[in-house]
DNA sequence: ATTATTCCTACTACAATAGTAGCGTATTAT
DNA sequence: ATAATACGCTACTATTGTAGTAGGAATAAT
């Protein structure tokens, strides 16, 4: 049960769009050095959050990507789901037979509970907490 | 993030054998079959949760698996931690400088809280809770 | 025009998972 | 004893999905 690197690739590029603010459109060169991504990948990465209404593309030289949204309107749910698909997969939900086998079934009231807990915490999650925990991190740093 | 099969078929498994309970081996001819699963992969989970100490097989003529422990006392999370290793593997856990990338921590910091929520869930859920469920299940069907 | 950037599609390489195969070893029923 | 049953172990293979690469087209600023 591990996370790709599509999603935490694209979960780290959207918080430095959301950390760039909306003024200046970020560029895909710009992320790629700071999170050491592959530009090309990141593209690919970019394109999905784009058609999910994300971001916002700015083409052309002095181009870039911006937030479609504010910050806090964003729920990390809603990108995981977009990057990643459905969270648990449990393939005997559509099927109609799953039923016969009890033990199967008290499996999937099990992966449904977990399927639940995760999609409570990133439905809690938006963008803006995760900028405001980067800042924080930052500020100990500095007491230091 | 899917579950692998080897963690959702022992599972299944570990629930026939706690639904069998321990006066009797179950056999691995009779959980395949029931569950669908190649006795030859499934002799391989089997291993696995023999070596973690969850489960005893009788050898020979009339042989099979039985539980090591009561049910209530196994905790799912342990189960799925011998079969699936850590559950939503963070790289720069132990990555020095991780931390110079601000966004990439605060990724980091949903990770681990998701992480923390599915753990949550795997330690409060206990074999005899699924053997419970399962019967629940049949109940059901009966009142139809 | 030139440069810088996103956009699109296809391809490739690698790793992990899932599953198979075969033989070996232990135990029990008879 | 012997046959039958069933686990034990190791290696192999095939499939799938992920990760990453490549090249070029469209677009906008200068």
């Amino acid at each position: 049960m591990k996370l790709s690197t599509r999603t935490r690739y694209a979960v780290r590029a959207i918080i430095e769009l959301a950390q760039n603010g909306n003024n200046k459109p970020l560029q895909l060169k710009i992320i790629a050095q700071r999170q050491d991504i592959s530009i090309k990948y990141l593209e690919q990465l970019m394109a999905v959050l784009r058609t999910a209404g994300f971001v916002r593309s700015v083409r052309g030289s002095k181009g870039g990507y911006i937030l479609a949204k504010a910050p806090d309107q964003i729920k990390l749910n809603e990108v995981v789901h977009q990057l990643e698909g459905p969270v648990t997969t449990v393939e005997c939900v559509e099927d109609e037979d799953c039923c016969m086998r009890s033990a199967d079934c008290a499996a999937r009231s099990l992966w449904m509970q977990v399927e639940q807990a995760i999609e409570k915490v990133l439905q809690s999650v938006t963008l803006q907490d995760l900028v405001d925990r980067a800042n924080d991190g930052k500020r100990l740093d500095y007491q230091i």
